[in-house]
DNA sequence: ATAATACGCAACCTTAGAGTTGCATGTCAA
DNA sequence: TTGACATGCAACTCTAAGGTTGCGTATTAT
């Protein structure tokens, strides 16, 4: 299934959370994110594991990211989103 | 989050394939369900482990059972899964 | 009554995923 | 240039999820 990543990536509700924030802010770099999740959302979670869930959502096509100097770019995209659970619905 | 159990539920390639099948024809027994995937869909798993799946998709409200004598039946319900993703879409 | 059938339950195995720790790399400012 | 800072990478732990096997239970048909 093409949109098997999609799912994967939607199952985990830090990986939500992220999409909640990234959605809120179109373009924000990782620093930002990190700090805004465990500093207002409360998340109690290391910097390395985010970064992981960052890769996931790139590999779901949800966020593209892009070296900017010391910092890295992520940008949110709901293409792959759009529609997923239309199948079910009529 | 309340909708945590729909996403995780959704994760699985093969649940989705119940989901798909459950939505053809909203009202079938586990038996038949189970046969249509082994034999139509080609999937190689056992009975016991669709039995499972089928609980998953109870607990997220996907799918309601009752069982009719010798046979249990499956009723698919759509309503969990309007509007999960509309918090990411404007 | 009894055998076949559809399902339920529980123990077990295996792996993938979420998370951590530690260290290396690259970039910018002083 | 040197140190602080943001990120990258890799090994490791731990738990839960998907799957199987084996056996027990209830219902139907002969």
């Amino acid at each position: 299934m093409h949109n098997d990543l999609v799912f994967k990536a939607l199952a985990d509700p830090t990986r939500r959370l992220m999409l909640d924030e990234l959605c809120e802010r179109k373009e924000q770099t990782l620093y930002e994110l990190t700090a805004r999740l465990i500093g207002r959302h409360e998340v109690a979670i290391s910097r390395q594991a985010l970064a992981k869930h960052i890769e996931v959502l790139e590999k779901a096509g949800l966020v593209s990211s892009e070296r900017r100097g010391k910092y890295r770019m992520l940008v949110f995209n709901d293409e792959p989103i759009r529609g997923v659970t239309d199948r079910w619905l009529k």
